[in-house]
DNA sequence: GTCCCTGCAAATCCTTTGCACTCCT
DNA sequence: AGGAGTGCAAAGGATTTGCAGGGAC
């Protein structure tokens, strides 16, 4: 992997976040100071960044990816109205069921997505 | 809502899975026997069918909406490389997790999507 | 010099939408 | 009749790709 400005720019701004920004939002950040770069080339960053293990390609619904920088097995909580997502400090534990879940499916678990769909504080109180 | 064949064809047809089909592979099998409906149609319904609560919209990965006609909660096993996807017969205890997520998000706790990634049995071998 | 990386624009893919028409009720 | 539902084609949005030029090594 060759260096690059463009992707030292894409790592560092994604990984100044808290949250799971989209390619375009990246992108949106990146264009005030660097006016020249492309969208075609944040997806292409981050999709690499993603196969290279240095962040995660995370889908919550079906027409947007999202990258997230934090590695750590953690778990996310979405809002159906709003679409806000968040981060929840929980965690399970998988040790045994991956065990169950790899005599039963045959193969290799790496990871796990555990998706919290609901309403959030905001939109629970709009919609009384 | 008022009664429409299509409608009933879609539905019967989804029933009948045990998979999670697009609303392309729907269209597809209903194509042979009513060869005048339209994907618009597919999509329509299955998206009303959803908000309706008769079957479950599910994204597994950005590109694509699954729909899944098993409203009971389950989880899935996704393959990284193939793309298969298998039911989970695991379910993990929710409840007392429920109360703390609600907790921390101020919010209502709806669904969990629990999916799983790694290799299925066939490309595990492969990848050797 | 070679090969990776970029910007741009075009192409894809999936899904939704506008419209005129049809079919329930 | 009235309104929900349909087919078609066009529009929309997100992401990827082909290509020519530029930069790393």
């Amino acid at each position: 992997m060759k260096y690059s400005k463009q992707r030292n720019l894409i790592r560092e701004k994604i990984m100044n976040r808290h949250d799971h920004p989209t390619a375009q939002t990246i992108y949106d950040e990146i264009k005030t100071e660097d006016n020249s770069i492309s969208l075609a080339t944040v997806y292409r960053n981050l999709n690499q960044l993603a196969e290279n293990g240095e962040i995660r390609r995370v889908t919550f619904s079906g027409n947007t990816e999202h990258y997230d920088p934090i590695l750590d097995e953690h778990f996310h909580f979405v809002c159906e109205r709003c679409g806000e997502i968040k981060d929840l400090s929980i965690k399970t534990q998988f040790g045994k069921m991956d065990e169950v879940i790899a005599d039963e499916t045959g193969g290799i678990i790496k990871t796990h997505d555990l998706i919290v769909r609901g309403l959030c504080k905001k939109c629970k109180k709009e919609g009384m």
